[in-house]
DNA sequence: CGCTCATAAT
């Protein structure tokens, strides 16, 4: 090539000195003078020497340019992502007219894409004269990088009318749309054409396709591109691996693991994070701690992502302890730190119920999101799904409405999952005129929407309306699921709706092809039950295609108990006990049926039973919080530093109660017998009694009042309650282990059957 | 010449 011409030779003695500050220049490259000039003018553009337009203002004056020496020009832009610049860039390569020069064009699409600046990609691309399959392809991989996949391929079938033939580029690329949109069709049409065009097979084709397949959830066909892959490299091994743990494969997926080890192929990041996230899936902490070890070896002991997934690991298996070791040695996080943290946590809520560090986890969770909230990140959508699941589970509805605001100002309230939270929060709140709301605001909804406000519905005993809503949502062509009929079906048993409910079952059966499951036969049972026809209830437990289980026993008793039928109740009672149960509640509402029926015999057999099955007590417990801290109360609690001042006030209303007609029940049959020799008989109260009175003494007046409690509330609470909402006219919402109690002026939303025990 | 492949969470 002819020598550089004086003003690019100026420029290569001015930017020497920046050579000898960087020491590594390949001696191979310098004798290029033609990748020697690119190299110089991509040092040009170190801020430290010359500047972007300098470097333009050489490429003016030099005689002789090529394209090439754009490239660093280009990949500048790309590097600082600025679309500012590219126009710039655009704008000098138009007035010296090397927009002709279709390499430069399409680096110029490309550069475009890279910048998020699809519009002004495709405006260019629209006005070229001149266009080769690179051309096309750099404007679709520009859309399949800015997420707009639909508009990826139709400018591939865009290409294939106007007679471009694709190359393993372009089936690349249009393969990671198929991934995105998770469209089968497209992806066996795209294996198709590798066919038809012939395709040469490129590894990096194949692994899209592998990809494309697995997104698809069509894992066969994805283990079986896996397979016909000869070279199979970091990146196949990495894709089927995830491919398995996204498809319900968890197990496979680590055997693939194994695999790819004794084939000599080394695990990357990416490998790592995958394993670790099917050891989620299976819960497998020694498969986790050994994949560690790995990450230790290779060197990515620091990587985040991989940090991110180890901490998520111990926070599903419940060592919350040395997630949070991992959390604080861990010197910068991002928001999936934050995210994984706060979801982990949350996850221990709806685990365990009658675990009471299990509720105290849910406010850490709720702590977490705090801290993050004072970081320098911000929350999204996930953080918002979680923290509100949260705060559903633990009926905290002061800071659910805190993160309702928040989701506002972020405009992160249009996502639907968001939206979904929402709704779902407020309803567990006991608040269903707030879930209305936020539900008819929602822009779009989903399944989960629909089922979640149908199902609210028929919590609060609104069964009109969670039927309309069912009707509405298929209206709507939303297909309901199985979740959605049990909303559905209890709507009917609350409201007694015997025609409606069956006529709902046999539509889920037969139009919706849905088999029903034990959920389902609750709901009717419940029905007929709560209608006093029992042996109408019986009639459908024998039906049932397989045994009843606990549940079904269990209602079934309790219904019995309601209306005198001791006969069905007594041989219900030995069905049950025949399933060994292991929840305590059962047992102690067979002890009191017996107990009230003075069958002193079998209250001695219960209790024998349950020392053989080994039976705990009931855990009693209840939480409330107030002004975001938490105070829990279990029964006959006297430790609390006000337990003077509730003992008084329930004493108080108790009173006043009984002139409104309030009969106290023997209450100490479900106390067990050590309790019963530690407090007097008439002071032992349950613990959403206590919560309840701490809340009407720690909130202000006409403020509602929001418990949850570990077990299903008995029979007398639940009358006491009742008239406590009447005298202090406050709303009180006690949310147990079964159901949710909306207590106002003296009635309750669960239609009194709700208490169990 | 330039354009393609994969990861962590609700």
């Amino acid at each position: 090539m002819a020598s550089l011409p004086s003003v690019a030779v100026n420029s290569t003695l001015k930017l020497e000195q920046d050579f000898r500050k960087v020491p590594t220049v390949s001696s191979a490259e310098d004798k290029n003078s033609h990748i020697s000039y690119q190299r110089v003018a991509r040092r040009s553009l170190d801020p430290r020497s010359v500047d972007f337009q300098e470097a333009l203002t050489l490429l003016t004056e030099a005689p002789d340019v090529e394209s090439a020496y754009y490239v660093p020009l280009l990949e500048d832009c790309i590097d600082k992502r600025s679309l500012c610049q590219t126009r710039v860039l655009h704008c000098h390569v138009t007035k010296t007219g090397w927009h002709r020069d279709l390499f430069l064009s399409t680096s110029l699409i490309n550069v475009y894409a890279k910048c998020g600046a699809m519009d002004d990609a495709h405006k260019l691309f629209n006005i070229l004269p001149l266009r080769n399959v690179v051309t096309w392809t750099s404007l679709m991989t520009g859309y399949v990088h800015n997420s707009l996949p639909e508009l990826a391929v139709k400018v591939f079938c865009e290409m294939l009318e106007a007679g471009a033939y694709p190359t393993n580029y372009t089936l690349g690329s249009i393969l990671s749309a198929c991934s995105a949109l998770a469209s089968i069709g497209l992806a066996k049409q795209l294996h198709g054409y590798i066919i038809k065009y012939q395709i040469e097979n490129d590894m990096s084709m194949e692994n899209s396709l592998c990809s494309a397949y697995a997104k698809c959830r069509h894992l066969e066909s994805a283990i079986k591109v896996f397979q016909r892959i000869p070279e199979k490299n970091v990146i196949s091994w990495t894709i089927i691996i995830s491919g398995c743990g996204d498809n319900g494969e968890a197990e496979k997926s680590l055997q693939l693991f194994v695999d790819m080890l004794s084939e000599n192929v080394e695990p990357n990041d990416f490998t790592l994070t995958s394993i670790l996230s099917s050891c989620c899936i299976l819960l497998d902490l020694s498969f986790g701690k050994q994949v560690q070890s790995f990450c230790i070896k290779f060197g990515y002991h620091s990587n985040l992502p991989i940090r991110n997934s180890m901490m998520y690991l111990y926070l599903k298996c419940g060592m919350l302890d040395e997630a949070r070791r991992l959390f604080d040695e861990m010197e910068t996080v991002n928001l999936i730190t934050w995210n994984a943290m706060i979801a982990g946590h949350a996850q221990m809520v709806d685990l365990a119920k009658n675990d009471l560090s299990a509720q105290r986890s849910g406010f850490e969770a709720l702590k977490i999101y705090q801290k993050l909230n004072r970081s320098n990140l911000k929350p999204d959508l996930f953080s918002f799904s979680s923290a509100l699941t949260v705060c559903s589970h633990l009926t905290a509805l002061d800071q659910g409405e805190q993160i309702h605001a928040q989701t506002i100002k972020t405009g992160f309230l249009s996502d639907v999952v968001v939206g979904s939270s929402l709704v779902n929060m407020y309803n567990k709140c006991g608040s269903i005129e707030k879930g209305t709301k936020a539900f008819v605001e929602m822009s779009t909804r989903t399944l989960i929407s629909w089922t979640s406000m149908i199902t609210g519905y028929a919590q609060h005993g609104r069964s009109k309306e969670a039927l309309g809503l069912f009707d509405d949502m298929r209206l709507a062509g939303v297909k309901p699921n199985k979740v959605t009929f049990v909303g559905v079906l209890s709507a009917c048993s609350r409201a007694g709706m015997v025609d409606e409910a069956l006529h709902y079952f046999e539509m889920m059966k037969n139009e919706y092809k849905i088999k029903p499951v034990m959920d389902h036969y609750a709901c009717i049972i419940d029905m007929f039950v709560r209608l006093g026809k029992l042996e109408q209830a019986f009639e459908f437990i024998k039906e049932m295609d397989f045994q009843p289980n606990e549940l079904i026993w269990s209602v079934f008793i309790a219904g019995c108990r309601r209306h005198g039928n001791m006969e069905l109740g007594f041989y219900a009672a030995d069905r049950l006990l025949e399933l060994k149960p292991k929840d305590a509640e059962i047992y102690i509402s067979l002890l009191n049926m017996y107990l009230s029926a003075g069958r002193f015999k079998d209250v001695s057999r219960i209790r024998k039973l349950m020392k053989q099955e080994k039976i705990g007590k009931l855990k009693d417990w209840s939480t409330i919080s107030v002004k975001d801290k938490v105070f829990s109360f279990q029964p006959g609690d006297r430790l609390h530093f006000q337990s003077e001042a509730i003992y008084e006030l329930l004493e108080n209303l108790l009173e006043k109660a009984k002139g409104l007609g309030y009969i106290p029940e023997n209450i100490s049959q479900l106390v067990d017998e050590e309790d019963v020799e530690q407090n007097s008989y008439s002071l032992v109260h349950h613990s959403e009694k206590l919560a309840v009175a701490f809340g009407l003494l720690n909130t202000p007046k006409g403020a509602s009042i929001r418990v949850t409690k570990s077990i299903s509330m008995c029979k007398d609470s639940h009358s006491a309650i009742k008239f406590f909402s009447k005298l202090t006219q406050r709303e009180i919402i006690v949310r147990d282990s079964k159901r949710l109690h909306r207590f106002m002026n003296g009635g309750c939303s669960c239609g009194d059957h709700g208490a169990l025990l």
